[in-house]
DNA sequence: CTTCATGCAAATAATTTGCAGTAAG
DNA sequence: CTTACTGCAAATTATTTGCATGAAG
């Protein structure tokens, strides 16, 4: 269980409801669009605005709590920020899996200050395979 | 130099100027996103309608002629389709830069059917660090 | 010739902004 | 209390579509 309301303390930003919901629907997700938390948010909080969902997206995204994965020909996606790792993203269903990868991970390139990483493997997933 | 007229009618489009003019701004550019490349397109080319852009975009990459490279919090980028590579993209310039890198390129992920690999690291490239 | 592509304008979708009212700390 | 956040509506930006005309093969 993830406290997210010092999660978001730590990082400054203030813990409303709206952004604890937001982290919530993250992560119940795995990785999702702004669509979609929307989708999900509206069923439980009517009231929520699409416009405080992109906001706060923008916001999160500069401190660092969720990290962004652009999906080819779609919507980027969001997860909460975690450990590096690499994606596996099925081209039948959509879905997304987290993998670690330590031959991926561990490399210097010459001429290059390597600040983060983003792998993104294409493909098919055990069930659509 | 290459033979845009060619590469175009394998891949079951017809060759018409618009198209060999889009394929020759992504050459050039190496990496471009669709507003740079009307930018670019309109100063020799007054009449080119960005939807025109949108469309060919589009088909060349259901054909396998260009690829997306999507970037962070930005438009996706288009280039030329190549050997497999990476991709070094500096926060500070913006600028990409291809590599080839075997170590990224030859592995087998267990359950999953690695169809494209799509590999971008983040950083600052040698003048802006 | 025949078919498909282009360019325009209009439609739709996606994202951002301004602001009055509200909630967090 | 004070400052920053929310929700709404409006504005802006991005992308797609329909259709008459023109170009490719």
């Amino acid at each position: 269980m993830i406290d997210y309301i010092s999660l978001l303390k730590q990082n400054d930003l203030k813990a409303t409801i709206q952004r604890t919901n937001i982290l919530k629907s993250i992560n119940r997700a795995g990785h999702i669009n702004i669509d979609d938390i929307y989708d999900d948010l509206k069923k439980s909080y009517p009231t929520l605005s699409l416009a405080t969902i992109y906001k706060n997206i923008i916001l999160m995204l500069e401190q660092n709590v969720i990290i962004e994965v652009p999906i080819n020909g779609k919507k980027s996606k969001y997860e909460l920020k975690k450990d590096e790792h690499i994606h596996l993203i099925c081209k039948s269903c959509g879905n997304i899996e987290d993998r670690e990868l330590d031959s991926y991970c561990n490399i210097d390139i010459e001429n290059f200050k390597i600040v983060s990483k983003q792998i993104n493997l294409y493909g098919l997933c055990k069930n659509c395979q």
